[in-house]
DNA sequence: TCCAAAACAGGGTGACTGTCCTGTTTGGAT
DNA sequence: ATCCAAACAGGACAGTCACCCTGTTTTGGA
């Protein structure tokens, strides 16, 4: 007992990738269930990590909180969004082929969690300012974007000039937001399909 | 004591109107601080109603968030959606203008507390599967009425015939879905403005 | 009037939750 | 080699939760 406890005893500090695993577990954890029906418990056992460790990097579960919404969230809505728009032929190519790109993947694992964004706005934005603070700031830097993006369309010909850069990052935002929620009900990324061709 | 107890003491039996309070409360918690927010300590408070009764008239605080979906939210969709958007002139009159007047509304009381059925949707489309299926038929009711607008406008020539009635319905509730949830976030209803605009 | 069933009161219970506290171990600076 | 702050372990703690139980009151029909 002594020897074998001994044997495999061997701790190793990492502070960050305990961070990270901590994060990590409540990223999934916060999706599929959300962040109140996820106790620490829950999250302590998911990442692996004792409850001092998870205390000494956060001393809080409103702090998990907000690291996830700054950390992963947005880096989430930058990766499957901003990044592709800023980088497709038009606005609306890009808004379209991301809701093309999310029914497929969706599609393809069988199953609809949501939005990352969206689930989290819903339970926390009324429950804590600091939370809606952050959540609403991810929604502001997504919908500028996008904006941004038809201002250029705009001014090299390729859209349309009447349309107004921030009614159809609007509508963008919108659609998809309410889109993920109409398919997290259904389990059915139809709604997704529909939407975007709309968007084009 | 006894006197003054006795004096105040006549129980009057009114099932059905208890059972409404319950509901009235929950769906009122439900929607600000989100059913795993809200305790059932909550509700026998600001319902004015004992433990017993409660129980009494449900089981579990799964029947009572199966109630509020099934009677309540069902109703709130029915009353500001779909027999406004069913007897307007047409149905992009219609939805735009639910949209002007829930953002008019919203203004008026200086608070986004969201759409009910969005609210509850995820907070427990993925936690339950009676939960789940009660909120996507009500999705499902909502847009196919919708939907059934568009095809009497198409058929008496209000709408054009390359408008796709489900893709439009889909559009009308997604759109609404999602821009409740920004609003809901940035505690501001000009993203509703933006959406009736592009709606009509 | 009587009585059974429904409606309600009120407290108890075990499980769980978030937080904190006291020790022990690790790693880097000296 | 030594030392100290940071990193981690593990359990204690008070509070809360949903649920259930027993007893009392009301109600409507016989």
């Amino acid at each position: 007992m002594t020897s074998m406890e001994r044997a495999r005893r061997r701790r190793t500090n990492d502070p960050e990738g305990l961070r990270q695993k901590v994060l990590d577990a409540a990223e999934h954890a916060f999706q599929v269930r959300g962040y109140h029906a996820t106790s620490l418990g829950d999250l302590m056992q998911a990442a692996g990590v004792t409850g001092g460790a998870l205390h000494h990097h956060f001393p809080t579960k409103k702090a998990i909180g907000l690291a996830v919404i700054n950390e992963r969230v947005a880096q989430a809505v930058e990766e499957t969004w901003i990044g592709p728009v800023v980088s497709a032929a038009s606005a609306r190519e890009g808004v379209s082929g991301v809701f093309a790109a999310v029914a497929g993947e969706l599609e393809r694992q069988g199953f609809v969690r949501g939005c990352p964004l969206n689930n989290l706005a819903h339970e926390l934005s009324l429950a804590d300012p600091e939370f809606r603070a952050a959540l609403a700031r991810i929604f502001a830097d997504w919908q500028a974007a996008i904006a941004s993006k038809v201002r250029t369309d705009q001014g090299e010909g390729r859209e349309d000039h009447r349309t107004d850069p921030d009614r159809y990052a609007a509508m963008a935002v919108a659609t998809y937001s309410g889109a993920m929620s109409m398919a997290k009900a259904s389990q059915d990324t139809a709604v997704l399909r529909l939407c975007a061709e709309a968007m084009l």
